[in-house]
DNA sequence: GACTGGCACTCGGTCTGCCGGAGTGCCAAA
DNA sequence: TTTGGCACTCCGGCAGACCGAGTGCCAGTC
């Protein structure tokens, strides 16, 4: 049996005041908080039907119902709109990302602005070294053996190496690695440049060979194997709001969770589709989130997309506006950056 | 009355138990588990007597005594030796800490390794820029009207930020400009720039005045007003240990202190006395964090302070242990920071 | 004077039974 | 297909009883 109009009604009514109740409701509280224009024990029907289906389930009997995953999922999917950002919402989010004067303080601010907006755990990754291409790459001797490597990156990432050299080099070799190095990479996508740093190596003279061999390793590092992806995080506090309710019991697990970047950029970096993503409880892989929803998105100037950012909260969520704010938020993040 | 050496016995034995069993000790349970060699009755009158002066309590009639944050800071001034670390512990941060590639990895490694050893919230706040000489700015062309800055620190800390310059500068003019800011500025120690800043400009010629003024304000901003202290954090699902019966029902004060990162650096970021601080629950300012207790110190190369860690628990915490540990973390971080 | 054993007392925690209310499922009627 | 009615279930709160841990006090002892 399929579910006909006013079930789903009936579900995203049971939804919408779960939500906002955080408590079970029932079929009487209802009919009287919304329009349905039916009984009681018609609603109660059709809940029986829903809850065959697994879209809502009891407590324990004599409760009123709660959605399952499968429930908020079909909400989402099909049952609600994206709600449109109020004014003050927009207008917070311009006052609060323009005066950003680097991008550790667009990527500081943004998460903060997102944890306040959504009252969730907020979730945005540094734009992707994978993804950008190099800007410059400058040489600063430290010392006659040292030298401190710094890559700066299209998206605005700066990172930054030490090199010990094998043996003294003065000042005009620098300059002239410098050169050669920003020849043949400057401007190429990070992920093209490993055979492009090899033929560095060996193109290079036998004198300076060994000095080359040397930096280059130490490229290699910096752009492809630890091209490790950084994340900011906020808003942690708002997982208490609502008791402990939401999060069966401990936040525990999910603390724990977060605490691992690399199960955060799981969430957020899945970044294929460039639609914004939604995962419902057990759709989390990781185990100490099933409880937990995450809405994510990709953002980027244009139509690019250099990183992932994201919220993180109990199933409970306010899925519509959550959603909105997080693509409004992504937008707005990417027209900061193509700005630069 | 003043305290006699049973009575501060028995204080330092109801800390000790009540750290490990997280429940009200009683005289009975006292005597059996420490040799003090007299009667349960005549602990009682001992215990009477420390609850009079304060130092401990009882959460209700007829239940074991507590140690008030008083008890607490007499046990810490007075009873405890600081613990000598276990020699896997030794290893442990020594594992922890050799193989970090660079500054942003030392601080990750220490703040995780700090909380991981202490079972307790860690804070690491990076090498202050205030404590810091600058070792090198460097100017990279990003196009013909904007420059991006990058100044380089003795303590490894690499700042960088865009400056958009009045009009078009030729390459030759910035190898110049780099020239000139570097013999001005290089060694100095931040605090010391901003009236050399101002020189620059003065000694400037007419016609390149404009450049260096755009640039001189940046440099004063990146130098000394947003001198701004970064710092790293780690550990906060420890909070969950031992339920949430320490922090007196709710995470939710604690986890929104921790989220401030101008608090953290109060907490940590008193490095006057070189020694290691301790502070319990009331004698923190913060109001969200008067059940919380803090151990925090200084670290740097030999014996200079370039920035604090340290980590925050339960009043209810191994004080002599989470101290030890802290102290050896920071030392081990100084060793490290000296080797560059 | 300090320590000890004994004793009465207090009070939190747990278990029990009880009750009201919310909500359900089912059934017969419209 | 919808509806009103009704019996049933079960949570949550409340009151009472009981147990045990721990105390304070007092009189006796070293």
């Amino acid at each position: 049996m399929s579910l006909d109009d006013r079930k789903l009604e009936v579900l995203r009514a049971i939804v919408e005041d779960y939500v906002e109740t955080q408590e079970p409701v029932g079929s009487k509280a209802l009919v009287e908080r919304h329009q349905l224009g039916v009984s009681p024990a018609t609603v109660r029907n059709d809940m029986a039907v829903l809850e065959e289906e697994g879209y809502i389930r009891q407590p324990h009997t004599s409760a009123g119902r709660v959605p399952t995953d499968a429930g908020y999922r079909l909400f989402v999917d099909r049952l609600s709109k994206v709600k449109a950002l109020s004014p003050a919402e927009r207008r917070a989010i311009e006052r609060f990302l323009i005066g950003a004067v680097d991008l550790d303080d667009v990527v500081h601010r943004t998460v903060r602005l997102l944890a306040q907006l959504t009252r969730q755990v907020a979730v945005v990754q540094y734009p992707s070294l994978a993804r950008s291409s190099v800007r410059h790459l400058e040489l600063v001797p430290i010392s006659t053996t040292r030298l401190m490597l710094v890559m700066i990156a299209d998206t605005g990432r700066v990172e930054q190496r030490l090199v010990e050299l094998p043996g003294p080099v003065p000042a005009d070799d620098v300059t002239d690695l410098r050169r050669r190095v920003n020849e043949k990479l400057a401007g190429k996508r990070l992920a093209d440049t490993p055979p492009l740093v090899q033929g560095l190596v060996d193109d290079c003279a036998p004198e300076s060979r060994a000095t080359m061999a040397c930096l280059a390793s130490v490229l290699l590092e910096t752009l492809v194997e630890r091209s490790e992806e950084r994340l900011a995080l906020a808003g942690t506090a708002n997982l208490t709001r609502g008791g402990v309710l939401d999060f069966q019991g401990t936040l525990r697990p999910v603390l724990e969770a977060l605490e691992e970047e690399v199960i955060l950029l799981k969430l957020i970096g899945d970044l294929e589709p460039s639609t914004t993503r939604v995962r419902i409880g057990d759709e989390n892989e990781i185990d100490n989130l099933r409880s937990a929803s995450v809405v994510s998105t990709g953002y980027g100037p244009g139509a690019t997309i250099v990183g992932g950012l994201g919220v993180l909260g109990p199933t409970r969520m306010d899925y519509p506006g959550t959603i909105a704010t997080v693509r409004a938020v992504a937008r707005y993040v990417g027209d900061l950056l193509a700005q630069n």
